[in-house]
DNA sequence: ATTGACCCCGTACCATGGTACGGGGTCTAT
DNA sequence: ATAGACCCCGTACCATGGTACGGGGTCAAT
């Protein structure tokens, strides 16, 4: 497939497309002697990977680590299931907050059917993963400077 | 609480407080007659939340409008619960596309176990939401543009 | 009344993840 | 053989989400 076609099959711009291989997410397709890219179908399913993957908060970094699991035939598999599991770790922490995220919301859509006034702002509360009490503490130095 | 308290309780930087401030996603606290800037103590629940919430792919813009919703008093009750009823949608999106990849993570770390070479790579497959077949038809000019 | 820790403000800079531009070759169809 | 659609490359630019800087005022303790 050529960059145009690999483009809208994925519904990104054939730029997007350069750029992600100078940034070596996408490897290095073969060539035609015209110098045109020539790409494997493969290519418009990793694109649309990083595309979801992104939206759900991961960055071009961390969605090169996961495509580096597939495909690591050559180095050993306890080092990939190791990355792998580190991932779901990840993964679960993200549904977790998304659960209580949609919690939040529940609540405020509910309590605003019942009555047609006075709520009290439910999205704060449900987000709190320490809950309540920490806000007033001020101390637990945790950074999440991560990665 | 004074800008330097609210910044460490919440982990990120005075100069986020005051990004977040220009950027109108935190309202203008009161002012000492010193024209320090006064916190209520809620402030660091909200900026958890949003810190919480980018992690989870939403932008600034997105987490704003999910803030509004809370002290949206004067506003029709219908607006809020709308609103809110919209965001749990795109929630329950992010749920599914994290649980897939989870599912294919998982696939990934079992197929690692049980032999010591040759697996199939699952990843790209637990993530295409339309399967398989999609890949070969080029067309579906499915731009999720969004927003 | 001065030192140190904190706050103010404006402005400049940074990384990430692209997009756009523009001058040029390629490829097919007429 | 020439137009129109596509590709190449390099470089410049853009939005988002901050961070850093620097010159200056504040505040509490000594």
């Amino acid at each position: 497939m050529r960059t145009g076609e690999v483009a809208k099959a994925a519904g990104v711009n054939v730029e997007t497309l350069r750029f992600y291989e100078r940034r070596g997410i996408l490897k290095e397709p073969e060539r035609r002697s015209s110098g045109y890219r020539e790409y494997p179908a493969e290519t418009v399913r990793i694109v649309r990977f990083i595309k979801r993957s992104q939206e759900l908060g991961f960055t071009l970094n961390e969605i090169q680590e996961l495509l580096a699991l597939r495909e690591d035939d050559t180095s050993s598999c306890d080092e990939v299931r190791d990355a792998a599991s580190e991932k779901i770790v990840e993964i679960e922490a993200k549904l977790r907050k998304l659960e209580s995220m949609k919690h939040a919301l529940s609540v405020l859509v509910n309590s605003c059917v019942s009555e047609t006034t006075s709520r009290e702002c439910p999205i704060l509360d449900a987000l709190d993963d320490n809950a309540a009490t920490a806000t007033l503490k001020s101390a637990s130095p945790e950074h999440h400077n991560g990665e």
